[in-house]
RNA sequence: GCGGGAGUAGCUCAGUUGGUUAGAGCGCCGGCCUGUCACGCCGGAGGCCGCGGGUUCAAGUCCCGUCUCUCGCGCCA
C-alpha cells in the first residue's frame, strides 16, 4: 500500500464500503465523546469523517492530536447508518474506521483558525499565508484563478494568439508609473527596470512578424495600493494584432471574455449572468456624462443629464448656481425614481455625505404632481421645472440631485453621487455582469498645474485624423483610438490602436512638448523598428487579478492572490524588502542614503 | 504626502459617565461523555488594554505625542 494515501479525503463514496484504504490530510476538527472520537480528516480535495474508540490502540494518539496536525490514517470504509449520514460532506455516506494512524507533523495552537469562518486580521493572514490558504474560501479563490487562467489561455489559442515571453529585466516602458529598479553590477551607476508592462516587447513582436501575441504577463509599478489594485506586482492578459482596426481588435477580445465569464459566472452558486455580445461601446464624452466616470457601473440605473440650461433662465434665481455657471460651470442632474415619500434623513444623509467630498451639498428637488418641493425648490418657477421634467425625464414621485461645479469635478461627484444612491437604495443588481467599451479618449489634456497639453494617456496611441489632425486642429479636441473595457465599474483594461509612424509620433510628442530629441533618447529603439517596416497594430491587456477578483465576487484584489505584498508592499512572511550586506551594495555600486527618521537597524 | 477607522487573552470582539479583582465566543490545558459532524457538560491557564508622556484621589476609558494595521484621496490603466 502507498505509504501516504490510496485515495484523497474527497474521494470515497458508499461503493467504496468494505475497501481498506488510507488516507493523509489536516486534522480539521476533532469531537471527543470520551470513548469514542471523531476525527475530521481534509486535503485539498476534501473532508472524511474518521472513528476511533477507545478499543483502539490509537485512539490515545489521535485525541492528544491538535487541529492542523497532518497524520496518515490507515483503516476500513464503512457505511454511516442513514440517520448519521452527513449531506453536507461529499463523503458523507461513509466514514473511516481506524486501524493505524502514523503522525506526520504536529501542529501548535494555531494563530488563526483554518477551520472557521471568523475573520483573522489583515497583517496575520499575511504572516501565516499559508494557513490562511488552507481555508476554505481563500483555497477555492486561488483555486478559481488558476482555471480561469487556463481558461483565458486556451481562449486566446482557440482565437489564434500565440504565447510569447518578454523580458523581466528591461528598460522603462512609457505607461507612466514609477518603475521598480534593479541595479546593475557589470555597468556601475545604471539600472534595469522592471517592466509595468510588456508594451514596447508586444510592439516590437508585431514589427517582427508574428501578428497575434498574447502573454499572462508579470507588471510591476512602484504605486500605492487600494482595494482593487494590488502594490508592486500584477498580472494581465496581454495581448497585440497587426492589421487591425480598433473594432477588430473588440470582436477578437470579446469573446474570450464574454467565454470566461460565462464559464465561471456559477461560481458562487448564485446564478450570475453576463451582458450579451457585443458590449455597447460608449464615447469617453458620453460617459462621463451620462455615468460620471470613464469606468460606469452599468448595472446601475440611475443616469446623470445636464441641466445647465434650466438654471441658466432668467427665471431661475438660484445664486449658487448661478455664478458658477458664469463662470463656464454646469449643472449635473440625477434622476432619482420614486423616492419621493423617503424620510427627510435620507436627503440629509446624502447631502451630508456631498460635504465631506468637499461640495457645498447636494441640493435636490421633489417632484409631486406639477410642484416641486424641497430647499431650493422656491428658487425654480413652474415654467422652468417644466423644462427640467421634461430635459431629465422626472416623473411624479421623483428626486433630482444636483450638482454644480466646473466641468471636470462636477461630472466626478455626479458619478460618485449615483453610486451612492444606487448602493443607498439597493438599486444594482449583484447577479449580473455589465461589460462594456469606453471609446474616443481625448488624445491630450491640459495640465492644471503648468498649463501646458499633455498626453492624457498613452502616448503611443494613434491620433484619430492621424497626422492631419495634429497639425490643423485643436489638440484638445482630437480624439485617440484609445479604450478600456470596463465590467460592474471595474476597469479590466485599457488599450489602444498604436502610433506605428514616425512623423506623427514625433509631431504628438512635439503638441504634449517634447523635443524630438526626447523621443529618440526614450524610445529609439522602437523608432528605428517603425522606420525599418511596422504594421498598424494594436491591442489590450485586461487585467486578471481583478477578473478573478469580480468572478470570485471579493472585494478585495489580496484575495484572490496567493502571496499577496500588504499595502506597504511589504511581504510579511518572506520579510521583503529587507537590507543586504554592504559587500552586496559595494558590488552592485549603491551606497544607501538614508533618511534619518527611516534608518532602521538592520536585524 | 493627506484624511477616515482601528489597536484590549493565541484569534474575533465587548468594556456604560473615569470608579472594586478587565469580560465573552472560539482556541488552548485538564476532567466527564460511544454517534457526533460548529458535538455536549464541568473546571483551569492565559492580559505591559500598541508604546511614551500628561491630567486626576483614581485612566482600557480623558489630553498630547508616537508606532502599527486598514479603507480612501493624491499617485496609478
Amino acid at each position: 500500500m502507498h505509504p501516504y494515501r490510496t485515495h484523497t479525503c474527497g474521494a470515497l463514496r458508499a461503493s467504496d464500503v468494505g475497501a481498506t484504504i488510507r488516507l493523509s490530510g489536516w486534522v480539521h476538527r476533532k469531537r471527543d465523546h470520551g470513548n469514542l472520537l471523531f476525527v475530521d480528516l481534509r486535503d485539498h480535495f476534501g473532508v472524511t469523517q474518521c472513528v476511533v474508540d477507545t478499543e483502539s490502540a490509537h485512539f490515545a494518539a489521535l485525541e492528544g492530536l491538535r487541529v492542523e496536525s497532518v497524520v496518515t490514517i490507515t483503516g476500513r470504509v464503512v457505511a454511516r447508518s442513514a440517520e448519521t449520514i452527513n449531506p453536507k460532506l461529499g463523503t458523507g455516506e461513509i466514514e473511516v474506521r481506524v486501524d493505524e494512524v502514523t503522525i506526520q507533523s504536529r501542529a501548535d495552537q494555531v494563530p488563526l483558525q483554518v477551520n472557521s469562518d471568523t475573520d483573522a486580521s489583515e497583517e496575520i493572514r499575511l504572516r501565516y499565508r499559508f494557513l490562511d490558504l488552507r481555508r476554505e474560501r481563500i483555497h477555492r479563490n486561488i483555486m478559481l484563478r488558476s482555471q480561469v487562467i487556463a481558461s483565458l489561455r486556451r481562449r486566446m489559442i482557440d482565437q489564434g494568439f500565440t504565447e510569447f515571453q518578454t523580458p523581466i529585466l528591461t528598460a522603462s516602458s512609457p505607461e507612466g508609473a514609477r518603475d521598480f529598479l534593479v541595479p546593475s553590477r557589470l555597468h556601475p551607476g545604471t539600472f534595469y527596470a522592471l517592466p509595468q508592462a510588456p508594451q514596447q516587447f508586444k510592439q516590437l513582436l508585431m514589427v517582427a512578424g508574428f501578428d497575434k501575441y498574447f502573454q499572462i504577463a508579470p507588471c510591476f509599478r512602484d504605486e500605492d495600493s487600494r482595494a482593487d489594485r494590488s502594490p508592486g506586482e500584477f498580472y494581465q492578459l496581454d495581448f497585440e494584432m497587426s492589421y487591425v482596426t480598433q473594432e477588430d481588435v473588440f470582436q477578437a477580445i470579446e469573446p474570450v471574455l464574454h467565454g470566461v465569464f460565462e464559464e465561471f459566472a456559477g461560481w458562487t452558486g448564485d446564478g450570475r449572468t453576463v451582458s450579451a455580445l457585443p458590449f455597447p461601446r460608449i464615447p469617453f464624452e458620453e460617459s462621463m456624462l451620462k455615468y460620471g466616470s470613464d469606468k460606469p457601473d452599468l448595472r446601475n440605473p440611475l443616469i446623470i443629464t445636464d441641466v445647465t440650461g434650466v438654471f441658466a433662465r432668467e427665471d431661475v434665481e438660484f445664486r449658487a448656481f448661478k455664478g458658477i455657471i458664469e463662470k463656464g460651470g454646469v449643472v449635473r442632474a440625477i434622476r432619482v425614481p420614486g423616492v419621493a415619500a423617503r424620510p427627510r434623513s435620507f436627503f440629509d444623509k446624502l447631502n451630508d455625505w456631498a460635504r465631506e467630498q468637499g461640495a457645498p451639498g447636494l441640493g435636490y428637488i421633489i417632484v409631486e404632481g406639477d410642484a416641486g418641493k424641497g430647499p431650493i425648490a422656491k428658487f425654480v418657477p413652474p415654467a422652468a421645472l417644466g423644462e427640467l421634467v421634461r430635459v431629465a425625464g422626472l416623473e411624479s414621485g421623483d428626486a433630482i440631485f444636483f450638482v454644480c461645479d466646473q466641468k471636470g469635478p462636477a461630472a466626478k461627484l455626479a458619478g460618485q453621487a449615483r453610486t451612492r444612491i444606487g448602493e443607498e437604495l439597493e438599486l444594482i443588481d449583484k447577479s449580473r455582469f455589465e461589460f462594456c467599451w469606453i471609446v474616443d479618449f481625448p488624445m491630450f489634456e491640459l495640465n492644471e498645474e503648468t498649463g501646458q497639453v499633455d498626453f492624457s494617456h498613452n502616448p503611443f496611441s494613434m491620433p484619430q485624423g492621424g497626422l492631419d489632425a495634429l497639425n490643423n486642429q485643436d489638440p484638445l479636441t482630437i480624439k485617440a483610438y484609445q479604450y478600456d473595457i470596463v465590467c460592474n465599474g471595474v476597469e479590466l483594461s485599457s488599450g489602444a490602436i498604436r502610433n506605428h509612424l514616425p512623423e506623427i509620433m514625433v509631431r504628438a510628442f512635439a503638441i504634449a512638448g517634447y523635443p524630438e530629441q526626447v523621443l529618440e533618447e526614450r524610445f529609439g529603439g522602437m523608432l528605428s523598428a517603425f522606420r525599418l517596416g511596422a504594421p498598424p497594430h494594436g491591442g489590450s491587456a485586461p487585467g486578471v487579478d481583478r477578473i478573478v477578483m469580480l468572478l470570485a465576487d471579493e472585494p478585495n484584489i489580496r484575495e484572490v492572490i496567493a502571496f499577496p505584498l500588504n499595502q506597504k508592499a511589504e511581504d510579511l512572511l518572506m520579510g521583503a524588502p529587507a537590507p543586504v550586506d554592504a559587500a552586496r551594495l559595494r558590488e552592485i555600486h549603491i551606497k544607501p542614503d538614508l533618511p534619518k527618521a527611516k534608518l532602521k537597524p538592520a536585524e
